[in-house]
DNA sequence: CGGCATCCTTAGGGATACTG
DNA sequence: CAGTATCCCTAAGGATGCCG
């Protein structure tokens, strides 16, 4: 059946596995929960504010405090106080590098969303700014080609033996 | 700082925005936990039967066997019953199109987690079969460009007026 | 082997009210 | 405007045990 796929892959790295080492259950620790990718989705938006942040992502006030304290630490967001010449301190909260390098994985949910979990399409889309096409994110290898699932191949990368 | 990106876009679509209709929210929701996460990876290494989802992912059978229900409600996992001659039955869970398709999201974690949560660049790696090079999700419009975080620009599609 | 039933603990998240 | 303090509810998930 075309609707499964299974990665190649001569050996079997299961064997020996230790899944706290594995790089998506770190990174989905780190995200960890619906209010705190959906307040990295706003910061990808732009914005910068507590009380926005509650507003948009549709979350209360103490969650809101409790996730980007949690991202602060997490070192995704970093605080900034910041006045303007005249105007009272505002605090804003900005992605870091590495806050910002999760953008990919962002972009690969709202694909599978629009393409899966909405009537319409879905309500936005990126475009790209130079040329105007629709981005989505894929699989490209190192030489740029671009590699379906049933092209991929999983090796335990050296030092990873069990 | 170049640390800090912010979608570019005239329009500011976040007046008027639906929370509810945000695909990334939508995506999330359907995925939900970590363990249901976990079992998907799991899926996509080839593991079909549900002993070995427990054991792989480190949860309970309770626990799997809650997710795997709940993926199979989802659509993102089916259920066979597979009987080789000779031998009993078999229950396999297999990903669907709509599940295979979460690819991107997982490989999108998984370039994250081993550049940001791993000492050692993570335990595993996905290679291209037919050249062996190193695979990553990355962003990109549909005409092939490679896209940046700062050369995005976020439109609302047409009928997602508020 | 592939589950389900039960009990338990913890954490996510809403509501409301209050402070600097 | 940017939070904090309480209180409460629900759900995720582990442990144990049972069943076809």
């Amino acid at each position: 059946m075309a609707s499964t796929i299974r990665l190649a892959g001569r050996l079997d790295p299961r064997e020996g596995w230790d899944a706290d080492r594995c790089s998506v259950a770190r990174a989905f620790d780190v995200v960890h929960t619906r209010s705190a990718l959906l307040i990295l989705r706003e910061a990808f938006y732009g914005t910068a504010r507590f009380g926005d942040f509650a507003k948009r992502v549709g979350i209360s006030e103490p969650v809101a405090a409790a996730r980007l304290k949690e991202l602060v630490e997490s070192g995704l967001l970093v605080q900034e106080d910041y006045r303007e010449p005249g105007q009272r301190v505002r605090r804003l909260y900005r992605l870091t590098q590495k806050g910002a390098e999760l953008l990919p994985v962002l972009v690969a949910l709202m694909d599978w969303g629009d393409r899966w979990a909405c009537d319409d399409g879905g309500p936005v889309a990126l475009r790209h700014q130079d040329c105007g096409g629709v981005v989505h994110a894929e699989l490209r290898c190192e030489h740029g080609h671009r590699v379906a699932a049933d092209e991929l191949e999983l090796a335990v990368r050296a030092g990873a033996a069990p």
